[in-house]
DNA sequence: ACGTTTGATTTGGGG
DNA sequence: TCCCCAAATCAA
């Protein structure tokens, strides 16, 4: 029996720690029972006042959760994070930089606070009282305006809006709290520490000693809160000293409120609707993979590259028939590739490789996005991403499990050979897109920023050419590109010079070689580089722009993006060649991918403050997918709140106080439907009205 | 000797 | 050509 992909089982997501309740009590017991922590369950009413109090008073509060194995978030990471079941506050007034110690100072206290709730049947008064506090606690961490510490803030906010009910999303809206993990992250984003542990030995200018190997449970997190707070500090410096401090202010720590909320929303899946495709779409597979085996002459894995390298070029020796095309290798170690392209070149001289490449298609589509949208939901209904704010060199925001920003646009078209009297074959389209549904009475709205990066380098080239196309808002941008680019009217643009010209667009400011064009435009290596010049030869400021970009960071060692965003590139001055070549691009990647960037992150804190602020609105935020927004609304918001987003983010032209002052205008499209994947364009009239606050 | 785990590799979805 | 994530195979 050979194993069949995509039947393979279940794959385990989210694990909900389900270790006896014993194990987690005897843990938090070692917590609890330690005379230097304040347990809130045995505070008496004064002691909770007081705690209160001085929780309003005190200069610093510095946080981390603690989950039901007894870590927290200092602890070295675990593959899955487990379930939280209490959060330590530490109190503290002291701000000397000493070497942390294991006991608390003068003045200081930890709190412990229960974030589970207790079953509803077992409730006494005083439990009652101590979620009362526990819920007070928590509203004094997310409004206070003096300083409030964690080290990956954005989790304790999820959590905290998952166990208390009554808090709602948009009040974490205002919380201003402080992530060592952030600030490191923007200091040098190529690499941001994979734990705790990590970015204090990389931060801190004394090394801390790291707790002994007995050293009691508590001990080893008061000297981590400690040093938490102090390594807050340091970072705090080192980002007013490198320029960082306002975008570090003004826009990340806003963004750790906006995915806490993103995160903690549901998306409602039509899972029978996902269950029906993955069986159609089985079936064809195990149809395809037969068809793969006659032709092959054998049976062999489908979806294995090396098998089906030896059955092309070993077997049926398809290389050797087609000498005047040069097939492509793998990367690394010279072999055939059987990659798409590959098999492309293939096809007229086999029916096999047509065959593997539908299969592909076919099986991306299921294990990817169809069975591994099921996986996601478990037992549930629905579906909430994990949002990551410190993943990305260039300041983007990535999505896992499931990853939303790679979900098919286009739907799939499959034929399905059904042996049924009348009918032969029946057309069945599939879109992941469509089974993600809105709840009764709402409607997503998307809002896309068209042509950010093509503006961005209109902006930072001030190429007139390039701007003039934007500024004269006539008619589709990438034809009007191609006409003035070919030299032909608008009306002669073909769509295949249109998409050439988008292609090509990129493809230079990516740094892209005539090689890899001429693969990706299916024209000749020469003719590739001829559409490369021309395309240089017309917009003669975006290769001063270019050159500029590689020569700055050639003398200084970084870029920057448009909100002051940095990249350190240590590469740009290697001796070899290829190594050096691949930091210039890099360079000129960022600061235009990494603007736009910016540009998107922004709106989504503006917005999400509008929606906040205001006592009416409800829309929110389900995803991000890099230059588009969508959101979940209700129907009678929908065109309000539509104005409001598309004259929000066309705003973002001037940001005054980060002096950004944009030399085009930027263009927002705005769709709704019923469902993500039958988005309409909604027509919005220019001025819309602002909100009345 | 046999299963599990890990990293490298290849492919392909998104922007 | 840049920046991601997911799935799968394969060798160690």
């Amino acid at each position: 029996m050979w194993a069949r992909p995509g039947s393979n089982g279940l794959k385990i997501c989210h694990e909900e720690a389900n270790e006896p309740q014993n194990q987690s009590k005897a843990l938090t017991a070692t917590l609890t029972s330690d005379p230097r922590v304040k347990d809130s369950g045995k505070m008496n009413q004064d002691e909770k006042m007081q705690m209160l109090e001085m929780a309003g008073k005190t200069g610093a509060l510095v946080l981390t959760l603690v989950y039901r194995d007894g870590t927290t978030q200092l602890d070295p990471e675990q593959k899955l994070t487990p379930a939280a079941c209490g959060l330590l506050v530490l109190m503290t007034n002291s701000l000397h930089l000493s070497t942390p110690e294991d006991s608390l100072r003068p003045n200081d206290s930890l709190i412990y606070l229960k974030l589970e709730h207790t079953p509803a049947w077992a409730q006494q008064h005083t439990l009652q009282s101590q979620e009362l506090f526990t819920r007070d606690m928590l509203l004094q961490v997310l409004s206070r305006s003096q300083l409030v510490v964690c080290y990956k803030a954005k989790d304790l906010l999820r959590t905290a809006l998952q166990y208390r009910r009554d808090l709602s999303w948009k009040q974490v809206a205002g919380c201003r709290i402080q992530d060592p993990q952030v600030s490191g992250w923007l200091l040098d984003p190529a690499k941001s520490s994979s734990c705790y542990q990590d970015l204090l030995n990389k931060h801190s200018k004394r090394p801390h000693t790291t707790p002994a190997l007995g050293t009691k449970k508590v001990s080893q997190v008061i000297s981590g809160l400690y040093s938490l707070h102090c390594l807050n500090m340091e970072l705090c410096f080192k980002l007013q000293s490198q320029g960082l401090w306002d975008l570090y202010s003004d826009m990340e720590l806003n963004m750790i409120s906006v995915l806490a909320a993103m995160e903690s929303h549901r998306i409602h899946v039509d899972k029978e609707a996902l269950r029906r495709t993955s069986d159609l779409l089985g079936a064809k597979m195990k149809q395809l993979e037969q068809e793969a085996h006659r032709a092959a002459g054998q049976i062999f894995l489908v979806t294995s590259n090396t098998q089906l390298r030896t059955v092309l070029f070993e077997k049926l020796c398809l290389h050797e028939r087609c000498e005047n095309k040069k097939l492509p290798k793998t990367i690394n170690k010279r072999q055939q590739s059987t990659s798409e392209a590959a098999l492309l070149q293939l096809q007229d001289l086999h029916p096999l490789p047509k065959i593997i490449l539908e299969y592909r298609q076919v099986h991306k589509i299921k294990s990817t996005f169809v069975d591994g949208i099921l996986s996601c939901m478990m037992s549930k209904n629905y579906v909430s991403s994990t949002w990551y704010q410190t993943s990305v060199v260039t300041g983007r925001i990535s999505a896992k499990h499931p990853n939303f920003q790679a979900l098919p646009r286009q739907p799939l078209q499959i034929t399905k050979k059904q042996y049924i009297e009348g009918k032969e074959e029946e057309v069945v389209t599939v879109h992941p897109r469509a089974m993600f549904i809105p709840q009764e009475g709402w409607t997503f709205l998307a809002a896309d920023f068209c042509q950010v990066e093509l503006r961005l380098l209109a902006h930072l080239s001030s190429d007139p050419e390039l701007l003039r196309i934007f500024i004269n808002p006539q008619g589709d941008v990438f034809t009007m590109l191609a006409s003035q680019w070919k030299g032909v009217s608008e009306g002669e643009v073909t769509s295949e010079d249109r998409e050439h010209a988008k292609r090509i667009v990129y493809s230079v400011v990516y740094g892209a070689g005539r090689e890899r064009l001429s693969g990706i435009l299916g024209v000749s290596a020469e003719q590739a580089s001829r559409f490369q010049d021309s395309f240089l030869q017309s917009y003669r400021e975006v290769q001063a722009f270019i050159q500029r970009t590689i020569q700055q960071c050639h003398k200084q060692g970084y870029v920057l993006s448009i909100m002051g965003r940095r990249r350190t590139l240590p590469n740009i001055n290697s001796p070899d060649w290829g190594i050096r070549m691949q930091a210039e691009r890099q360079a000129v990647n960022f600061v235009i991918q990494g603007s736009a960037a910016d540009l998107c992150k922004m709106a989504m804190i503006r917005i999400f403050n509008l929606v906040s602020s205001s006592s009416s609105l409800s829309a929110r935020l389900v995803a991000q997918l890099h230059d588009e927004l969508l959101y979940e609304v209700e129907d009678s918001q929908v065109e309000q709140f539509a104005g409001l987003v598309k004259s929000t983010m066309e705003s973002l032209q001037h940001i005054d106080h980060l002096g950004v002052h944009l030399n085009v205008p930027l263009k927002v499209a705005v769709s709704c439907g019923k469902s993500w994947g039958s988005m309409s364009e909604l027509d919005i009239p220019p001025m819309s009205p602002s909100p009345c606050l």
